[in-house]
DNA sequence: TAAAAATACTCCATAGGTATTTTAT
DNA sequence: ATAAAATACCTATGGAGTATTTTTA
């Protein structure tokens, strides 16, 4: 599992389509498409039903998504914390 | 950020070592070494203070330490969703 | 100066792009 | 039939290993 994963999965859940996730992460309709299909196979779970106009969540997609949600904002919060520890002067600075 | 590299790092924080982390992990030292310094290079922040016998979590470690666990839990805790759904018998399942 | 971390270099795995085929209604 | 997803194929990025150098108290 990798956040990459995770993001594009969420990407596609809310767009309802991996054409138009694609679209909006700026990358390739397959990446997405193999991306989300490793994850698919890693949790042994389809995260969606595929349909000739776009795609919907499983079950398991919707058991997915807010744990998916919460990883990806717990990153957010690991950079935000990042740097605000650097704006109130740590002295410990990358080279 | 990768979850690869957050499990590097609570390895070298519990060790206090990139050796012993590299050890527990199995795989060499310069790897999680690298992955570390991706990390510290990413958040702008050195995690660890290098000592000639092994390290020592910065402030901005002791601030990752915590977030960096969560994040890995909640990992953990969709795997764990995704196999019980599996096992109370969703029909939706990977080719 | 001695143990530990960082760097140099190489190889390989895999992510992404383009072109095309397959799928589902 | 048709729009969307999946697959095939190729290229390139970057992750890991081995050997070596650099660092720090």
């Amino acid at each position: 599992m990798e956040l990459r994963q995770l993001t594009y999965f969420v990407a596609v859940a809310e767009e309802g389509s991996f054409t138009r996730a694609s679209e909006r992460l700026y990358i390739a309709q397959p990446a997405v498409s193999r991306q989300v299909g490793h994850l698919e196979r890693e949790l042994g779970a389809r995260l969606f039903a595929r349909r000739p106009d776009g795609v919907r969540l499983t079950r398991a997609g919707e058991a997915l998504l807010p744990r998916a949600r919460r990883m990806l904002a717990t990153a957010d919060g690991i950079r935000t914390a990042a740097t605000r520890i650097l704006t109130f002067g740590s002295s410990t600075k990358p080279r």
